[in-house]
DNA sequence: CATTTTCCTTAGCTTAGGTAATGAGTTACG
DNA sequence: CGTAACTCATTACCTAAGCTAAGGAAAATG
């Protein structure tokens, strides 16, 4: 456990803040497909991860609160890219799994992500990078802490 | 200028899309002063850094369209966050400055900010927390360019 | 059983952004 | 010069994506 309290370490979580939120404001606007939000696109890539989740589960990981999972899951739903099932133990819950569809557009558009970031990354030097590429694992471990 | 196509760089990317946008939903939640959105600290921070600038500036900066950023300096005006006057060569435009009391605002909210991404990290070891601080310069620099 | 709790959903609201259209000021060109 | 074209900020209206509050059904608990 790091100790966060020195001024060197005050200024990275400064920096971390302020960056995160504007490039994610910014990947906003790098929809790959533009019908889909960036929370959707998220479900998807937890189901890939995780395989199949409650809607209740998926509220909790993604941060959300269970009305607007319920109507993203409707939503995926309705565009084919999730399967809806009845819990097997639960009659309350459901279980929500995702189709091949999903797995195809989100392997399609890695190419196209790929190419805006690299486009941005262009202005890093490459020890720019590989301090970038060694942190992106933490940075996710971070953000499911 | 870094080669990014190759699989591990992939993966990297995406990690880092994931992580971000993850990342930055949770911190719109730890707003320092509640009546304040993200974006407005932004621009806080923005004029903080850069001194002063007009709200055409602004809103490319912030990757924000120019009617949104009217409405944002307007209220960070009205809260006596900013202040407003006349471009010295341009009738057109404004010039938008901070007050004493937004960065006496700003410091005081870093020991709140600090408080709750230590508490995140304290799942992070030393190492991992290290990648990501020698990270953190580069991923401000990424989110400006 | 009856009560409480949990899970999902429905309904209605809020907020932060965007687009289109306007108006004033500046620049460029005939 | 003076008019045409462009730029900056703004106004008015709309959309998207969350939220809270309230409900209804199923499960757990006494």
């Amino acid at each position: 456990m790091p100790d966060l309290s020195h001024g060197d370490d005050a200024a990275a979580v400064n920096a971390l803040r302020s960056a995160v939120m504007r490039l994610g404001r910014r990947l906003k606007h790098q929809r790959v497909d533009e019908s889909l939000s960036p929370t959707e696109m998220s479900v998807l890539g937890t189901l890939a991860r995780c395989g199949s989740a409650t809607p209740g589960e998926l509220a909790r990981k993604e941060h959300v609160q269970p009305p607007s999972m319920t109507r993203i899951v409707a939503l995926l739903e309705a565009k084919g890219l999730v399967r809806l099932e009845p819990h097997p133990d639960d009659r309350r819950q459901k279980v929500v799994t995702s189709t091949e569809q999903a797995e195809a557009m989100l392997e399609e558009s890695r190419r196209k992500r790929n190419a805006w970031l690299t486009a941005v990354a262009e202005g890093l030097d490459e020890d720019e990078w590989a301090k970038l590429r060694a942190a992106a694992p933490v940075l996710e471990k971070l953000a499911h802490l």
